[in-house]
Order: C-alpha cells, then structure tokens, then sequence
RNA sequence: GCCCUGGUAGUGUAGCGGCCUAUCAUGAGGCCCUGUCGAGGCUUCGACUCGGGUUCAAAUCCCGACCAGGGCGCCA
C-alpha cells in the first residue's frame, strides 16, 4: 500500500491543488493581498454576519481560516447585500468579488461581492454554535459531530491523527513491516477476557474481532516475518470511563525470529520516537490551535518489572499485594513518580503469566511472564510481548486458562508446520493521541465514538 | 455493574415547597448604526426529562424509569 506524503502544512507544495475550473478559485490560506484589484471566487460557511447599516461584514470560514467578505451598502449590488445580510449562519455560500487589500481585514485582504450564491441555506436555530460564547457539554457535541467538527480545533486532532498513522506506516514500512488486513468477523475470538460482539452470519453465529492476535501470529509462520496492522478492533466490555470505548483503532504488530521480547521492544520505541518527532514536526498549525505543547519523551524509555513498579507505588502510600493488578491509582501514581524521574514513556515488564493471556511466554521458574506493557503519563497505551511458538506449552497455557484447544484447531496448526519464534504488540491509537494532547476524553479522538450506550451517530 | 452527583428555552446555566406569570448569558426574529472581528443600542421569542405519589400548594420533597457527568470496577 503506498502512502501520499503528507501535504498538509507544507507551503512549498500549492495549497489548492488541482485547478478544477477557469475561475480563480480562493481559499482563506491561498487569498493574499497580492489579489488586490483582480476577481476571485472564494466558498465556504457563513461564520458569522455583521450588518452595520452602511456595511455588512461576512466572515466566510473554509478548511483553512477566515475570509472576510465587506460590502459597503453604497458599492453593493442590492440583491447582493440583500442576500447577505438575510443569510443564516452556518450556511454555505460561494461569493465572486474583487480581492482589496485592507489593513483593517485580518491576512491584510477581503473580498468586496458582485456575486452571492447561496449553496446551502442553514436551518435556525442551530443545533449547537460554533463560535458562540457558551459551553457545549461533550454529549451535545458527539450528538451534533458535524457541527462540532466545524470547530478547526476539533478537526485538528483529526488531521493530527491523520499524520499519526501516517508516520507509523512510514516507520514500519522503512523497518521491512509489510501491512496486512486480517479478518474482523470471526467465527471465534475467545481468547479470554474480553467479551465480543455477537452477530449473525448467514446462518452461523459470529462475532466481531477484539484483536488481530490469533490472525498475525499465523502470519509468523508463513515467512512474512515482520507484519503490522491498523485497523478496528471491538471490545464488548461494559466500560464507562474516559479511556475505554467499544470500537476503537488497534494498531498491532508482531516479528518473527525474535531473540527476546526487547527487540519488540526496540522497535515500539523508535516508531513511537518517529511518531511524536514527526507531529511535531508536521503539525505545528493544529498543536497551536489546540493550545498543547507536545514534548518528545525521553528515550531510551526506563523498564520497571512489575515487582519494582509495585515496590514504587507501596512506597508511596499505597498498598497493592504483590500478583495484583496496579489499577488506575496505582498506574496514575507510577506517571507521577516517573513523570518526576522526567520520563513520560516507560516499560513495565514480567507481568504474572496468570494475569496474561494464553499466548504469551512464561517465564520459567517463576510466576511470571515475558510480556511488557508501554505507559504514556500513567496510562497502559501498549502491551505486548515475546508469544509461546512451541505447540505443546501453548496447548497446556490453553488449558490452563480454562479454554478448549479444540476450538483453536486453525490457530494451532500453524504451530504444528515450523513457527519460529516471535513477538508482538497491541497498541491502542486514540489512546496514544489522548495522552499526547493530553485530552480528557478518549472520545475526543474519535470521529464517531461509540461506547455503551452510544451508537448513533 | 457499583458509588456519588445531576437532568430547567436551540446552547450553557440560576432557582431547590408559596416570593416563579422561572434568572442570566448565548442564540433566533425585527428595528437602528459605514470598519465589525466577544461589535454596540432598542425590541420580541423560547424551557422545568417522563410516569406515579406526598401536599391546600411541587421546577423544588418521595418512588420508579430513562438519560447524562465524575469516580471505581470490568479490560487488547
């Protein structure tokens, strides 16, 4: 699959692209007051309207900013002014005029109207305001997205995460990864824990993945060797807290040949060095909007076991047995006390193999496993680890946790044919982007969220 | 799923037994204004989530449903 470059916020590429018609077509970023005196067509939403009496002012709002629209009453086309001064905000126009340089217009250049077309009339009232100066509650605006994103800082982290997964493909990819698709309707994907999505299909039960795992591993037996995907993965978990949804963006990889799980590790590390860099780098416009001041972490990240995290967080108060999860306390505490330390990334490995799924390696003679999990300012946003590859351990981990190897007929006979030994990870994407806008909300980095209750729109 | 808090105009809120014919802001409609950009001035419009109950009287108290916010739990 081949990626575009990002043209977004590199002026040297033109900002408008294909020239579609003869008209001299405008945008708030490619109007300059070097138009001055000629016409221009410029289009977008009615922001807002101002009408003075003798001049009426019209902020047209595009992709890109502001265009101001000023029509002296005495230098106007009535019809035009007229059309004008009755138009509902949020509506979509197209305005034909002649570009005037002005100081008094913000970019130094406005637009005085001959011609005034009405796209798109918007309904009143509107169902939340764009720029009006009140609240809106997140509800009201997941209910109305449409108009939410509206908001440039609103689609800014979406434009944000556009460059994210961008600049994970690029990194990938430059490491020898090949992009893979694995099926998200499965006849089962019980690997324990999580709960799925149940649906018909035709006339068999089926359900909707939770995750890539048992698909990617399979793909370590091929010789595909190095494989990674993006891609929805759906948790059926009755969650109801600012970091949980039921569909969200899974990003996974896994390597064959591994020596340890520390080359997966490595590899996380640098794309997640690469991904950060790179939004910095690349997206200056929207992190100004946000108002959010994204540092690169620290590298090489710190690795605590899990023995030593726990040590760390009972050290400070809190009271958690060894063998038990750290849980939101703990693990907020642990980013506290590492955020002190000044790293805002850092490993946790050597989980309880009991706390870890079937797949994941144990290690020998304790109770532990070699599996990592990656915590961005206190949060899980990654897990993973070096996966059983010999047929008979996995087999009895299976059983172990309570699941019949029966029903994994088509997962295990890759193991049975020649599996190398490999490794992998999970991340979750919109968690990555929450952490590093530091966003309330993991909803914030979703077009359309979806959670327990909310399915529509 | 549990605990806590709450549901009042399109939006965000005040009021928490009678001073409610329900506050304020924002918005929407109308009018005035030639440099607005949180414009300004005048004016109009618009709401107590639903169902039961208590009471002479309920937006206000009680019960239930539904919904939301915060926290926890569940959790690749």
């Amino acid at each position: 699959m081949c990626h575009l470059p990002n043209l977004l916020y590199r002026p040297s590429y033109p900002s408008h692209g294909v020239q579609m018609s003869d008209k001299n077509i405008r945008t708030s970023r490619s109007l300059a007051p070097t138009d001055a005196d000629s016409e221009v067509v410029v289009q977008g939403w009615a922001q807002d309207i101002r009408n003075l009496g003798g001049i009426s002012f019209l902020q047209l709002r595009d992709r890109y900013g502001i265009i101001q629209i000023t029509a002296p009453k005495k230098k106007t086309d009535p019809q035009v002014m007229d059309a004008i001064t009755s138009l509902s905000r949020e509506s979509v126009v197209r305005v034909t005029g002649t570009a005037k340089a002005s100081d008094q217009a913000k970019g130094g250049v406005e637009v005085l109207p001959t011609h005034f077309e009405v796209i798109s009339a918007a309904a009143t009232p509107l169902p939340m305001g764009v720029i009006d100066k009140v609240n809106v509650e997140a509800d009201t605006r997941y209910d109305h997205r449409f108009m939410d994103l509206r908001k440039p800082e609103t689609r800014a982290i979406f434009e944000i995460k556009s460059t994210v997964l961008s600049l994970i493909d690029e990194y990938l990819v430059n490491n020898g990864f090949t992009e893979v698709f694995t099926p998200k309707l499965v006849a089962s994907g019980a690997e324990g824990g999580a709960t799925l999505f149940e649906l018909r299909y035709f006339d068999q039960n089926a359900y909707l993945a939770q995750s890539p795992q048992l698909y990617k591993q399979m793909l370590m037996s091929t010789g595909l060797d190095k494989v990674f995907e993006i891609g929805p993965a759906f948790r059926a978990e009755p969650s109801d807290t600012t970091r949980h949804v039921s569909e969200f963006i899974s990003f996974d990889g896994e390597m064959a040949f591994i020596e340890s799980q520390r080359d997966v590790q490595v590899m996380i590390e640098g794309c997640m060095q690469s991904v950060i860099g790179g939004v910095i780098e690349r997206c200056k416009g929207q992190l100004e909007l946000l108002g959010v001041d994204v540092a690169l972490p620290k590298a090489p990240y710190p690795t605590l076991t899990y023995e030593s995290a726990v040590e760390m967080v009972n050290a400070e108060g809190m009271n958690i047995p060894l063998g038990e999860d750290l849980g939101t306390e703990g693990e907020r505490l642990l980013g506290n006390i590492m955020a002190r330390q000044g790293s805002e990334m850092y490993w946790i490995v050597e989980y309880p193999d009991e706390a870890k799924p079937f797949y994941i390696m144990e290690k020998e003679g304790t109770p532990y496993s070699y599996s990592f999990d990656l915590d961005y300012k206190g949060q899980e946003i990654s897990s993973g680890g070096q996966r059983e590859h010999r047929y008979d351990n996995l087999v009895s981990r299976m059983e172990k946790k309570g699941l019949d190897p029966a029903s994994f007929n088509f997962y295990l006979e890759a193991f049975k044919f020649g599996m190398p030994a490999h490794g992998g990870w999970g991340l979750g994407v919109e968690r990555l982007i929450q952490k590093m806008l530091d966003l309330p909300n993991i909803r914030e980095a979703i077009l359309f969220p979806r959670d327990r209750i909310r399915l529509v729109p």
